[in-house]
DNA sequence: GCGACAG
DNA sequence: ATCTTGTCGC
């Protein structure tokens, strides 16, 4: 049963919060590191995801499904238009990555249940949520220097970080999604950008579901 | 009430 | 996300 509105989709995102597993420290560098994303067409999108060797960054496996888009793009719900073909994506891989690395926030949300967290309490892996330009909280610009970094707050929470991967170059905003911690998600985050502003791991699905959603249409 | 708003 | 040209910089 999957939400059919605005009021259902946040009650959904309610009910599954209390699933996410915030205590103790997540994985630092794990062997394997996914990356998803999806990409769209109208109302068709292709899911994408890569999992890369966490200390070689070489790709070891991927996986791509395309489909109808179920669900409209409404700030707060990204997840439920993204989810369904990742999860599928995911279920089809026969590597068991150690961490996934999403496009987006995690705890860094609305209610608290961004992306990242969904996609942990659906698959119970190890999840963060990288995203690309602000969405919630408040911050202050992080130092110019690659591993600076400020704090993301909402409310009177630090729900993330605002973490410069590359020297003067604009930041990421990086959030924990389930099974992590924020100072891990960090380092992790930095140790798949060594030489580009965003991890290897996005790079790499955002190419492939491109290439896949292309493909699809022809 | 109005505007902003991950991808 | 996607629609789009040229241009600056590593």
């Amino acid at each position: 049963m999957w939400p059919s509105s605005v009021t259902e989709a946040e009650a959904v995102q309610e009910s599954l919060r209390p699933r996410l597993d915030l205590t103790g420290p997540g994985p630092l560098r794990p062997s394997t590191v996914a990356g998803v994303d999806v990409a769209y067409a109208g109302d068709r999108l292709a899911a994408a995801v890569v999992v890369l060797d966490g200390t070689s960054l070489e790709v070891l496996e991927q996986v791509t499904v395309t489909g109808p888009v179920a669900f409209g793009y409404v700030p707060g719900l990204l997840a439920f238009r993204e989810l369904p073909s990742l999860v599928e994506a995911l279920e089809r891989l026969t590597l068991t990555p150690g961490l996934i690395v999403c496009d987006g926030y995690g705890l860094a949300h609305p209610r608290r249940f961004g992306l990242a967290c969904h996609l942990g309490v659906l698959t119970g892996l190890p999840t963060i949520g990288v995203g690309k330009t602000p969405f919630v909280g408040t911050f202050d610009e992080p130092g110019l220097p690659r591993g600076s970094w400020s704090e993301l707050r909402l409310d009177g929470d630090v729900v993330g970080r605002v973490l410069r991967t590359r020297d003067g170059v604009r930041p990421v905003y990086v959030s924990v999604g389930d099974r992590m911690d924020l100072e891990t998600a960090c380092h992790n985050v930095l140790a798949l950008t060594p030489r580009h502003r965003l991890p290897e791991t996005t790079r790499a699905a955002d190419r492939l579901c491109r290439r896949a959603l292309a493909d699809s249409l022809t």
